[in-house]
DNA sequence: CATGAATGAGAGTTCATTCAT
DNA sequence: GATGAATGAACTCTCATTCAT
């Protein structure tokens, strides 16, 4: 047993180790020039090597973008300590967008490029993503519970929200901003999401929140 | 001339079978597989024919772009002739999401990928683009004169709306809706869009508009 | 008659301007790079103009590397005119010298290029190079009665005379000089030929011509 | 250890059997048709597995020259034993010749061909070329200084020299000596140097050394 | 476990050449 | 006489992948 858990444990640290070398030729040289020989060359191992491993190039894509959902499942779970549910959804795009800005190449991965998107079809019907959404859609109930906006089908806004602030990021992502200057384009960003939010609160919690927004 | 006239018409002829074919191509099996021997093959010619049309495989890629951009701008001045800006913002908006969706290749093209990103950068600016959105920043400023959004930076406003609606687009095209049932989801962007914008207008005219929202 | 006569001109004047151009684009771009299509596009003719001209490609090459040979023995059949056989030897290959200097690309084409040579084989035998040769090896066998050179095999000596002058040319016009500074390659050459055609006279001819040399 | 040896000189052997036949390609179709392809199908191979060897054609080229740089080096190096610089020269000659006529591909590569002239000037100044070129020139001036040769600028006679030897060469590779008899033109070129050289040897040392030649 | 060696498939591109018009 | 249109055959090179060792 000590000695099958070692090999357990050797063989992750070695995916590992192919995981974050073809995360950091992704980030270097961008998606194309992210080949097989060259993570080999990075981790100093042959080619074959790797398929010792994975089973396919497309394995390793598939592997980085739950290693993405991890990372931003993770990031959004600090949200859940937060009672106020509108303070929480706030919060909750605040974080995904940094998530999107801090690593873009991820998210490009989760929810952008094509690659990932067929194996997301074949194999758990994108489970990841899905969880992430129904963690937006609870909220976004709850904050219709608590009249913070208005009443609806909680997939509609949940799907509403998630598009404005995916469209940001991805916007952004792909280098379609260029018509702000690129040092602003982050604050740009960020009025931009609250310019609709904080149209979004009803009634009379709207003096109560609008403005300051919880981000 | 009536020869002369009639060879220019069968080069263009061609060029558009190449780029139509491109386009398809390109629909099918993602950019990666656009090759110039899949278009030479697709529309029975010789690789070496298609260099007789198009300087390079990049020329097909921007004229691909290009057309896409006159495409979208064509549909988008018939906005022009709407008198009440904030009806022409939903129509506009409306517009713009109904190009992405009946033509997901060329709206991928546009938006998403990368590699006409790099050309957009060395190009003209992206001209295009640069004059696609300033379009919407004159609607938004005038929806900001008539009272119908509240005041602020017509740049941050813009930026907001086409995130919604450029989120909606890139998640249905790049296959990030599969938590709707697929013949839903046409229907899901439209309430999405809808949920978001009818919560927009302010002050008396909300009652005037909200819900009808001119779509 | 005057007609044909006139058809006749004006072909002969089309087929000099592709051989002009060609040999241009030889002299600009180097022998890889002269293509049809670009002599074509220089002369603003479609490339099947060409063919209507020269039956292929190599034609065009024979054609020009004939065309150097009329160049070298016009300017060689003036040597005839001299009386001394050893001055008119040297002048020979001062002459020769010169061509290759003064028109590399010509001297290539005749006497280094390969693919020429296989046309020579076919085509007369090298006609022209033959004739070429006769006329220093007629000036050779003068040059030993006249018992200013060792006699011998004017075969042979001939042969001497032409690798020695050959081998300068083509040592500089294949850049195997560089151990000289660029602008001093000229002087060498004829310092390299004087030391050797110098050390040539015999007997009592050595005084009165040697050093002179005749050049 | 006794495996890694093997693989060495398995990987070695096959980078002779890519050099050797691309060498005998050359030989056989001139040089624009040594491609990697034509190789590969020669030595039973994919094309990419030239690849596993050397980087590129250039590669292979560069190889192939300096491969017959040392040849020539190795061959020439066995001249030093000889005592008197007179026969030392002649010898000298005589071997550059050997080895021209012997491989004459190689001959090709390094004194004649152009793509590779490129390269010579970039990489190294063509320090092989000129290596040999200095151990002339120091032959040359012993021959002078021993009063076998009229003294003068050793650069010079060195020149003029090896202008001689490849002109003959490069008039013999070239195909440029049809007028002789095939099966003759060894023996020319023999003859012709010996018209030329003994020719040289000045004063008293005329009788001593002329004919003998010490080839 | 690791790999060296090999490859099939395919990319973009260029060229000389042909032929109906 | 001239050409626009087309093509077959090459080219170099790269990649993901396999398999015997």
């Amino acid at each position: 047993m000590g000695i099958s858990e070692r090999k357990e444990r050797e063989s992750m640290q070695m995916k590992n180790r192919i995981l974050d070398t073809a995360m950091s030729l992704f980030l270097d040289e961008g998606f194309e020039n992210v080949t097989i020989r060259g993570i080999a060359k990075a981790i100093e191992y042959s080619p074959a090597t790797i398929y010792l491993y994975y089973k396919d190039k497309n394995e390793i894509l598939y592997a980085l973008h739950s290693k993405g959902f991890d990372m931003l499942h993770e990031k959004q779970s600090k949200v859940l300590a937060i009672r106020d549910p509108w303070k929480r959804l706030r919060e909750h795009g605040r974080i995904y967008l940094a998530f999107a800005v801090e690593n873009p190449e991820y998210y490009d991965l989760m929810f952008i490029m094509r690659g990932p998107a067929e194996k997301i079809k074949e194999k758990e019907k994108w489970e990841s993503g899905l969880r992430s959404f129904d963690l937006l859609k609870d909220n976004v109930r709850q904050c219709m519970d608590a009249g913070y906006i208005k009443k609806g089908s909680p997939d509609v806004a949940a799907f509403a929200f998630w598009s404005l602030t995916h469209g940001l990021a991805s916007l952004v992502i792909r280098d379609r901003c260029i018509m702000f200057p690129e040092d602003k384009v982050d604050l740009m960003i960020e009025k931009a999401r609250n310019y609709i939010m904080d149209n979004f609160v009803t009634g009379e919690n709207r003096q109560l929140h609008a403005g300051s927004g919880g981000d």
